[in-house]
DNA sequence: CTGAAAGCGCTAACAT
DNA sequence: ATGTTAGCGCTTTCAG
């Protein structure tokens, strides 16, 4: 298995041609005597020769090699992206180094440096390091996925529209007769947080709702929620409870914690996830959730990322709409049989 | 951004010594001044030098790459053995290039070929083709993960313990009453269907248990287990139902067509799962399955590629027990309150 | 201790 | 239509 793989220079050999003759027989490029390309194939054929991409990347300066830096890939949403990435990766014929930075600032910049070493014609990435400077440094064309496109100007991203995903969570809470929700939001030192908080602000405020939100932080897996849940129960307000987490993880760890307490959903407490993963179509109550395209957002960033390197227009950011899914976990307050809930159990 | 990155001769240049010192500065390999060698540092420094890795790569004959071949990274059980294998090669200092074969055998051949042009160290595969003969011909140093260590005598392989993970299941089944449960299947031309069928005659067999089982076939997806599911219960025998699917997603997509019916588990059917993913724990009732350890098997088989790379010795097949989790989707036919089950619906 | 030079496998000029 | 050559960036002898 181990010996030593044929190069140009054995099927030239065999074939009783020159090395630039079986190069121009293999690629198509330039032109071939009939019978010498047959010989060329059949001689690379016979000897199982596979072109050496280490070799053809330094002399083309271009790798066919792209990075896919990620928060983590057994995150169900990730899980999503990465596989529209690789997708669209293979339709490109490009290869995927795949990482995740596990919110780290460190971990990706390492990655990052892995990948500008293995001169990988870009990446992508979802930024944990919030400042622009940071990432220019490693001189690397990029785009970036997830919710930062403001916050890098100048760079092409991807991501869901974060104000317009909230807004429908929001505004369906609100027609279910839920004014101002406590919110589970993640980790203050990642900029999604930010961009979360701020949309729910805003529309509030817009909409004239209560400002001083009960809000929770947690680290954007099942228990964290769990335990942000458990704090908001802890402190429970008054009146009916409603609850925006700002990932579907953490929603379900929440709807946990209410089966922790021996108390169910939605009549006790409601619960709207955001990111649309699976798994939240089998949880009791189904979670009610703001999907975001996880699997087109993949997708789009290779193709983005593909025209860049190739120094096709790419575009601007590109923002996709997400999509409300309606399932069991956000109680209806204005049904005409809800007013027992209305009591709540503060 | 995309301005030539500098190169070890520029670095020479501005440090004002040969290529060669700056080399063995900045590896550490070989004698170099105290002062050359700082000069050289600082150079490398202040021009954001980062070695180029192809040349390396082609000079030194590793590339420290290796790659991941699985069937669908947005599976959860999958996405977990990508993210224990991440976390292993960053750790051994080597990159993931990561492909989904979809179960698709020219897939699966593209994509190996894709690592093999690429030069990688080695990869690590669920192999969805069957014969060695084609594995071999790659002339790749392989470790093979899943279910597949006997159907390809001397590739090393880290897998569960299907046998035994089997066992476990039936078992389970049997003390509570199931003594020859449905079967949902994966598709017929992959091997891990074999061994699961094979194991499950062979325990039934050994237990005396009824030898015509009902077996559906389905695409390890949730929707292929639901209409699995329902094809089951469409041919449904007298008595109480118990269903034993190849994996978790397909034993969830049997809870949804219950639920499509207006049935509820365990009360009119019994659902045991396989793989452990994180989903079961939300779903209603939750899943009660048995776990295979996808995270510690993902680095395994990274650790022991890394050796089989360096030369070192690499051990034979290993073979992680699955563990059982029982949550609450098997009835109990023997407790005292149980016999209003056994009617079944049939 | 340091520099010059060869060569990993390939392709794009250039020359025939 | 085909062969020869140079060179991508690096490490590693081999001289000095």
């Amino acid at each position: 298995m181990g010996r030593k793989r044929p190069t140009i220079h054995d099927v030239a050999t065999l074939a009783g041609v020159s090395k630039s003759t079986v190069a121009r027989a293999l690629s198509g490029t330039g032109p071939v005597a009939a019978e010498a390309r047959e010989r060329a194939i059949e001689a690379a054929r016979a000897l199982g020769y596979e072109p050496n991409h280490l070799a053809v990347s330094m002399r083309s300066g271009r790798s066919r090699l792209i990075g896919l830096v990620i928060p983590d890939i057994a995150n169900p949403f990730w899980a999503e992206v990465a596989k529209g990435a690789q997708d669209r990766a293979v339709e490109e014929e490009l290869s995927l180094l795949c990482f995740s930075s596990d919110w780290q600032t460190e971990q990706e910049e390492r990655h990052l440096r892995a990948l500008v070493r293995a001169r990988v014609d870009g990446a992508i990435l979802n930024p944990v390091a919030d400042s622009v400077e940071a990432l220019h440094a490693f001189g690397l064309p990029l785009v970036l996925i997830g919710s930062s496109a403001e916050k890098f100007p100048g760079l092409p991203s991807v991501g869901s529209n974060i104000p317009q995903s909230v807004r429908l969570g929001l505004d369906y809470l609100s027609r279910k007769g839920h004014e101002a929700p406590a919110l589970i939001l993640g980790p203050p030192s990642r900029i999604a947080r930010l961009r979360f908080a701020e949309a729910v602000r805003q529309h509030l405020d817009y909409r004239g709702a209560a400002r001083d939100l009960q809000v929770e932080t947690a680290d954007y897996t099942v228990e964290g929620g769990r335990a942000a849940m458990s704090r908001l129960l802890d402190n429970r307000r008054p009146g009916p409870l409603a609850v925006f987490a700002a990932n579907d993880l953490m929603a379900l760890g929440a709807l946990m914690a209410l089966r922790d307490r021996g108390l169910s959903c939605p009549e006790d407490a409601s619960i709207l996830g955001f990111d649309g993963i699976a798994a939240g179509a089998f949880s009791w109550p189904g979670l009610t959730t703001v999907e975001k395209p996880g699997r087109a957002l993949g997708r789009l960033a290779v193709s983005m990322l593909a025209a860049a390197a190739e120094g096709r227009p790419h575009g601007g950011p590109v923002c996709l709409p997400g999509r409300l899914i309606e399932r069991g976990s956000v109680a209806n307050l204005l049904a005409r049989d809800a007013p027992a809930l209305l009591a709540g159990r503060g």
